[in-house]
DNA sequence: ACCTGAACACCGTTCAAGT
DNA sequence: ACCTGAACACCGTTCAAGT
């Protein structure tokens, strides 16, 4: 058993302290995220994982927001083209219904996804893409441009409430509960469509609501 | 100087702590959200505010979400009526300019309302003045119940991105630049959108949004 | 039943000091 | 320039013990 005096002990222990790098941290970040979920991306675990102090990774990234939109257009990379077939309104929901089963998956990034708008390449792409179909459907450009906007929100806010926590049930319980005990005299309209506006299943509701929006976007000008 | 004996100092020194009540907690996070934002309305911050423990606070709400939701409910008591001139579009886009801009003043707070829906008696109000409309208006009743899940939707993520804090503003600039930098070759549509994509003051967006999304929903049918 | 002190198990971010 | 230890200033929530 010989010591190599030329390397610390230290460094030949582990399979060697990689570089910090903005890219190895976001790497791990979506690591943890797989493995534990958004939650646990936090600065001081990931310097944990990288095996550094938090203070190092401020070095590469701004904050943990921003950290987290890193993430995000990471998972986007995901998503992969949709197949061709079909009109463009068939094609659009298809690509609008992969980001959001994407974010279902993780809907705390849906959540930090509404106020840190990512800007990462893939998000990019989808824009592209979503402005391509648009375009073929003949919708005017400058409705295509604010459209995608209101696309993608949609999209987002849906898988950012529909997190399955515990916690959101029962916000939903409750919601149910006070919708059946409203009094027809006060909240006529609510007390007759306490059921339909709770009804429909998430897939089902959503598709309805791209159908439109697609149809609004459409059919309303921008104005000059 | 005479010393009360039967009653303990600490109780004479104060007003007179109050009891602990949900309203109690409630009205005091109110104050706290208006004098310092939702970030300080934290259950030690209500304790201390209260003149108590953090635990104290656990007989009467169920965690932080519930509070800032319990919060957001007592705000949409301050939106008041609006004026009942115009067409239904009109009213209908009233109603729902004059939610926003309550949230805009609190954008965290429109934030904690995507994930923890409200379900307190001034959100059961909002709601039955949307369907009123809608019905006023002539929509099929499922479509209005369906919609007005997405008007508010809308609203709320709009006032959620809209927080103009300088995290978010640095978040814009990045995102304007990598609209400016990206290839028209690789991404034509993008290239040639990038203005108007970018283009719009937030009212009027917002304003097209509301008729995008409100003509959207008379024309599409709910699914049997 | 209601209330509490204390503890557990964490956070983000900054800064002075080192290499 | 890059990296770091240590510190600052906080969090939410639970639990055993008290009234």
């Amino acid at each position: 058993m010989t010591d190599r005096p030329d390397i610390p002990r230290s460094r030949r222990e582990r399979p060697a302290k990689p570089a910090l790098s903005r890219e190895g941290i976001v790497a791990a970040a979506v690591a943890v995220l797989r493995a534990e979920g958004l939650p646990k991306v936090t600065m001081r675990r990931l310097a944990q994982e990288l095996d550094t102090g938090p203070a190092s990774l401020y070095v590469y990234v701004r904050n943990t927001a921003e950290l987290h939109a890193a993430v995000l257009d990471e998972l986007l990379g995901t998503i992969g083209p949709v197949p061709a077939e079909g009109t463009w309104r068939e094609r659009l929901e298809r690509v609008l219904t992969a980001y959001t089963a994407m974010l279902f998956e993780h809907p705390s990034l849906a959540r930090s996804a509404l106020t840190a708008r990512p800007s990462g390449p893939h998000y990019l792409t989808l824009i592209e893409t979503l402005l391509t179909l648009l375009d073929e459907g003949g919708v005017p450009p400058a409705q295509a441009a604010w459209g995608v906007d209101m696309l993608l929100q949609q999209a987002t806010a849906t898988a950012a409430e529909h997190s399955a926590d515990e916690a959101t049930q029962e916000d939903w319980d409750t919601l149910t509960r006070a919708l059946h005990e409203v009094s027809d005299q006060t909240h006529p309209h609510l007390a007759a469509l306490a059921d339909t506006l709770l009804s429909g299943a998430p897939p089902v509701r959503q598709s309805w609501g791209f159908q439109a929006l697609i149809t609004g976007i459409e059919r309303t000008a921008v104005p000059d």
